[in-house]
DNA sequence: CGAAGAATTGAGTCCTATCAAATGCCGTGG
DNA sequence: CCACGGCATTTGATAGGACTCAATTCTTCG
């Protein structure tokens, strides 16, 4: 994928253009037609967010529902006394809103600058209730974050500290993948608070065991990421 | 409600009667109007499972889907090793199967004597494609799911063992008035080796909780259960 | 009544958190 | 270009909460 960013002709403003989306087929908007998708194009607007920007905030009222193409988001929950935990990453083609209510039960904030394509959720809705194709994909995107959601729960509850850590990478790796971003170099955009309020730990066991992990030769440490070496100690040490 | 259990006239076959379920203003039922319901009672095939019976195992083949219509459900994965993580209890009114897809992702089986309703995932899959209001009641239904996740998460990640056991009997009381049983005294069919394997603690810190807590008179231990007594004490500890 | 399982209680250990300090990284401005 | 400040990360020393192992008590039920 060489080409430019989507720009629009006539020297018209700049607009999503759906059909050419790179995170199109990774994305709720697979389950669409042409047709239908022109519709979708017509309710969605262009949204960028820069590093802590924030995109939903927990408790109040969510104006609107986005899917993500470029960037990451980081999905999470606080306690009236500043405990954090991080229930998510969203990536490219992630949708975030899928139970469409009102209120945000989440905080989400850019961890890198995000782009994003915002639909306002009242007429979002509407089409929604109009295409059930498109719910019917929702609902497949809520299940597979369900089960997601699932193995977390084993993880936070069940794994140790070396665990938690090896299976996150992993994860991730195979995320990466999965929107064609595949390689041996795991990006992580998120800092190291940010994984230990995923994996709930401190930051101090994330950073220590990354490091104990990269002395053994499992792992590489690289700006922004780990190259993973040891591909069957990791899948060894995932599988419990 | 003190009528007798459901049952055929004129001595034909003991059916349910979807029109009378207790469950059914709980339940996704609830999205059905009476005709539609119809369609699904033809579906429907009663169930029952003796303690420790299974509904699902983990990866493989899901034939049907369930509705609890009384009892309890553990649902849970297992590494490996044997170290398991229940990821939920299902109650009288919730719904088993909600991502539809083939095989389980997921352990289920009885914890009490359950009795459910039983839908052929096939035929099933069918009606949720023919009524999009039943589709969009399921993926409610999954939302509402997918937020209990999240606050499991933060439980589980981020919450210690004494707030663990209280945001658990809270929830529990909550869940049972839901479907109508509320009490200041709260049923737990599970035993102390299930909250420990849904809270990620050991049994010996849950008892050991328990009676610290019962010790300082915020509850009473009774047989299958637990009362009450400080309400404000477990909101404010629950509240972190 | 006795056996088997569930729950509780106790003693000691370990993993992870906590507190504290040092190091590395990066953009800014002199 | 380099010194500086701010922030993220790493490293170290110590403490503590939950786990482990083990024994006892309580229930349940044949």
């Amino acid at each position: 994928m060489d080409h430019p960013p989507p720009h629009g002709c006539n020297g018209v403003r700049i607009r999503q253009d759906c059909l050419s989306c790179e995170t199109r087929l990774f994305s709720v908007c697979a389950a669409l037609s042409d047709h239908d998708l022109a519709l979708l194009q017509d309710l969605a607007s262009p949204a960028q967010f820069a590093p802590r920007d924030p995109l939903l905030v927990q408790g109040q009222p969510a104006p609107s529902v986005y899917n993500i193409t470029s960037g990451t988001v980081r999905l999470y929950t606080l306690l009236p006394d500043g405990r954090r935990q991080i229930v998510g990453f969203a990536l490219p083609g992630d949708f975030i809103g899928l139970s469409m209510r009102e209120s945000a039960s989440l905080c989400a904030d850019a961890i890198d600058p995000v782009e994003a394509c915002a639909f306002a959720r009242l007429p979002y809705s509407a089409l929604v209730d109009a295409k059930p194709a498109l719910l019917r994909r929702l609902h497949e995107q809520a299940s597979h974050e369900l089960t997601l959601a699932q193995e977390q729960m084993m993880l936070l509850g069940r794994r140790t500290a070396e665990e938690k850590i090896v299976c996150f990478l992993l994860r991730m790796q195979q995320r990466w993948a999965r929107i064609g971003r595949s390689s041996v170099t795991v990006q992580l955009p998120m800092g190291r608070q940010d994984i230990a309020d995923f994996l709930g730990l401190t930051i101090e066991t994330v950073s220590r065991t990354l490091t104990r992990l990269s002395r053994d030769r499992v792992i590489l440490l690289v700006p922004d990421g780990v190259r993973l070496l040891n591909g069957d100690h990791l899948a060894s040490v995932a599988a419990g």
